[in-house]
DNA sequence: TAGTTTTGTTCATCTAAATCACAAAATTTA
DNA sequence: TAAATTTTGTGATTTAGATGAACAAAACTA
């Protein structure tokens, strides 16, 4: 039972060996290439994507047809557009790989009939939702009150690997701020380091 | 029948007369004076609160001791901190009253109980933090992809009683910036109307 | 291996909003 | 009702970050 999922389930909630075997059951593996769109605008989420293996990004385009990079996802994250997965109605984000990828999709109808044999998979997603409300409290907060060199300070200390891995002007994007600004920050947080 | 709140629920759900009659039961009316805080940083959130008369915010306090208005809310309208309420442990938002309020109380574990006897109030719920989070999201979006007059003049079609009866102070808080700004930009809307 | 696309860096200029300082209203409190 | 306090409005100045325009370095791709 060695495997990325099993553990991540296993950081949050308490799921025993049998109950992941009748999970892996209606988990769908897909590999999908850099630039492919696993969601589109518009689209409505079916399914929680567990990355295995790759790099992706969430966004959403505004009315000048900007993207905004709401979230970025490594190995051993989970993916999606939670508003819409939840309301199974159409949703405003979109989901593109940046590495060629290794994903499980969860879908939505096999994750609501799992909540009835497996009581403690309805926590772990309970739980995971409530990160994500507070992680995006926690992003209102701090755009709202630190600078942006602070911010991405912030995301390095804090992920580590997705700011060594992801492009910059992903990462430019997430923070609300332009590629050469951060290209700016980096060059200023060096000259001082 | 005439009730704020029955109505309230309803726009979302569906709550019969009767089973409204058990959620009064649990339901704590309190009068509380402007300035007074219902909930400060650090407390574990007991309650959801229901406004039925007055206003309110609920804020965060940064690292140089600036507050930061997450929530504005005025009659017909629920707050919280939600993440602490939905978890019971110690949460980071304070709430104060603005102007003098009459609140009902939702208290946790009777709503916990509730969701057993009335199905329908936890789909009301459900929606309901569905709603908060869809909300913080589009925040997110618009304070990094709008300016800040084009965000007042949103609020302002949004919830034209919030922006007509909350002191600027508090909006500007909301919006992110401060109160001179948004003093600057009222002037500039007035003279371009 | 050459050519093309993607990613990162730098510079000069511009702008929205912050900051500081103070005056005028408006509200509270005494 | 006067005094005190809070809230709002203006002006001058500063600043963080945007914009636009190059260009270099990687990274693909043919």
């Amino acid at each position: 039972m060695a495997s990325l999922l099993f553990d991540n389930f296993n950081k949050y909630s308490f799921i025993t060996a049998d109950e992941f075997v009748q999970i892996e059951q209606v988990l769908i593996k897909r590999f999908v290439k850099k630039k492919k769109n696993l969601l589109h605008e518009g689209d409505i989420c079916r399914y929680l994507y567990f990355v295995e293996k790759g790099a992706l990004r969430s966004y959403t385009i505004d009315k000048q047809g900007n993207e905004h990079v709401m979230q970025l996802a490594i190995e051993d994250y989970w993916i999606a557009d939670l508003s819409s997965f939840i309301t199974q109605t159409p949703g405003n984000l979109a989901i593109e790989v940046i590495e060629d990828c290794e994903v499980l999709l969860l879908p939505h109808p096999a994750l609501e009939q799992l909540y009835d044999t497996i009581p403690s998979l309805g926590t772990f997603f309970r739980k995971l939702y409530q990160r994500a409300y507070v992680h995006l409290q926690a992003r209102l907060h701090s755009s709202q009150s630190i600078s942006a060199e602070e911010r991405y300070l912030e995301l390095m200390k804090q992920h580590p690997k997705i700011s060594s891995r992801i492009p910059l002007i992903y990462i430019a994007s997430y923070l609300g701020i332009t590629a050469e600004s951060l290209s700016r920050i980096r060059k200023h947080i060096h000259s001082k380091a």
